[in-house]
DNA sequence: TTCGAAGCTGCAGAAATCTTCAACTCCCTC
DNA sequence: GAGGGAGTTGAAGATTTCTGCAGCTTCGAA
């Protein structure tokens, strides 16, 4: 396997580390969305969320075009709703795991 | 839903978010292995390798035990392996949208 | 008990990412 | 065609993350 993949993983999953950008894509997965709504949603500066769309569109996960007066924005796969599902997994299982030994912990005194 | 619990998404996904990380998952889905391994096949320093596996390893996404005088590590659930498909396919996605457009943008010439 | 192999950790400089501000573009409507 | 609403962009300072080095611990063998 290419050395360059990697990078390419790593940086499609680095693109969703950020809570504002993960905030957008799950409000997306209900369909495309105004930048108003999302910015209605999701309590950061216009600039600011302006700014993390623009990293989504870079890394090719969300697409935009122009409504009138609005813009919208849409996944660009519908992929992205299984990754976010397999990460809630993940971290059902890690905090599940934490609980346990927070659990045990408590036993053990 | 909870404000941090989008915190806590994101930290999840960041922590996948480097090629050395990405690596070693990959290597620990076909089970656990010990960090002589690891290393044989990563091209990185010992040092940074422990590192990348001490991020891992403080986000709960793998676990590791001593075998004689070997430290092993292991994926601390299968889901990771989920997320990794579902970040396979996504970048296959995006990459196929973009060798379209690059095709088309040939035509275009 | 001393030595070496296998890893880990603290730290500091380098590099990447975040956030915010100011200025800018586009497209309606009047 | 002037004004305003909706977003975007560029840049800079602040923060976070990465990398490599030096030193440390642990375990097994001699």
């Amino acid at each position: 396997m290419s050395v360059p993949l990697y990078q390419a993983k790593a940086e499609m999953f680095r693109t969703l580390g950020h809570p504002v950008r993960i905030r957008v894509l799950e409000l997306l997965q209900n369909g495309p969305r105004p930048v108003r709504d999302l910015l209605a949603e999701i309590d950061v500066e216009a600039s600011n969320l302006s700014q993390q769309l623009a990293v989504l569109r870079r890394a090719g996960i969300v697409t935009s075009f122009r409504d009138g007066t609005l813009v919208m924005y849409a996944l660009s796969t519908t992929d992205v709703a299984d990754l976010l599902a397999a990460g809630r997994r993940i971290l059902g299982a890690v905090l599940t795991d934490r609980d346990g030994l927070l659990v045990e912990l408590r036993a053990q005194k």
